[in-house]
DNA sequence: TAGATTGTTAATCGATTAACAATC
DNA sequence: TAGATTGTTAATCGATTAACAATC
């Protein structure tokens, strides 16, 4: 999924020692966590949380213990404890500025989506072949032309690539030279890119295709 | 991602005897054939398909074997003959019609979205709590109330749900009752529903949020 | 025939799950 | 202490890849 991808897999390369699969249930269990905390609840057991995210308890445990010894035996993890760790092992205390390429029709739902902002990443700046002026608590759209100064200057590690098929190859080369590290990638073709580039892909047309095959 | 997913595995349920993540690599292919059909070309190896998709020749083959034999040794896959094959293996031939669930900030992006209907998807109906008229060229937004009875009676398939995630579950539930057998589940929870129901996550903040753990 | 490439089997790899000793 | 639940090991499962015989 996806994980989806449903669906399916959807990302290259490997950076600490933790498994890709499990650094995305991590922050599947974070929701989970803050869901509870909100409840108040102190603690929970693995079979609990485990429940709620949807996997499988021992899945869960194998998870956390990339993070450490974190559970009491007996009882069960602290919400609140779990809760920070994720957060800081997912790198979440910090709020992350990311770039938005190509302000078609996606792009633009995308840019006036809010989600985004809420779970602490801000798009600061999207860009496209026709540049636009700012309007009413609207962002600005840049020309392609000051991409790459941007990314330098503001030391931008993120992009959201909803380019056409037809340029996202060449965008995300452009990319990967200004120095971004990490795409997500919403055009409909695969990149290739040098492995050193994370790029988890979302093709919503597939994500349909796919249940609808499944739809019978 | 991608799941991609990225970043990870997002359905439940499998229908026929091809396997999930087959299914998901095949509506890849298909799109690559796409490509090469209107560049003209006749054959391809699945060395070559391979390296568009983005896979292992050999994942290819073993891939396209659920499909039956359809390359010649020696030669290749014929582009056309092979994009037929898996459109009809994908169910594409036929236009599906797809239900919207919550029209707030993304669902009103993804209405706006002209990439599904490019693909063979076509959005029949929105419903939000709050109902409103249709305006120029824009789909009318019905009550909560009609939907079970607009799902029955057009024997609506497929819904995307963009509800919060605080009413995820129960209206996930509703669409289930009402006879949906497929969901693209856009809300931020896991939803525990009968095994029947396909349901493909993407959860953007999720996507984000994994790719800045990888960005360092 | 010689060269190329498929379809398929067997080997490898990685991820999930079951089970249980450690321990709160 | 008795009961519960973690952390971890070992077993299982499934998916990917390598290799090659079949064959165009």
């Amino acid at each position: 999924m996806s994980k989806s991808p449903g669906t399916l897999e959807k990302s290259t390369r490997a950076s600490s020692d933790i498994p890709k699969k499990t650094v995305y249930r991590l922050s599947l269990y974070l929701r989970s966590l803050g869901l509870m905390a909100t409840k108040r609840e102190r603690v929970v057991s693995s079979a609990a949380l485990a429940s709620v995210a949807g996997v499988q308890s021992a899945q869960l445990r194998r998870d956390l213990a990339y993070c450490g010894p974190l559970g009491k035996r007996g009882t069960g993890y602290e919400v609140v404890i779990l809760r920070n760790r994720l957060e800081e092992i997912l790198g979440r205390a910090s709020l992350q500025p990311v770039i938005l390429v190509g302000v078609g029709n996606l792009g633009q739902a995308l840019l006036s989506y809010k989600g985004f902002a809420r779970e602490g990443f801000e798009i600061v700046a999207a860009f496209d072949l026709k540049a636009q002026k700012p309007s009413e608590g609207r962002l600005g759209i840049r020309g392609m032309g000051s991409m790459r100064g941007l990314i330098q200057r503001q030391e931008i590690r993120m992009a959201i690539l909803c380019v056409p098929g037809s340029s996202a190859q060449s965008v995300g080369e452009q990319l990967a030279n200004a120095g971004i590290q990490a795409i997500l990638n919403f055009s409909p073709v695969v990149l290739h890119l040098p492995e050193t580039i994370a790029v988890n892909n979302v093709n919503l047309a597939i994500e349909l295709e796919n249940l609808s095959y499944f739809a019978r």
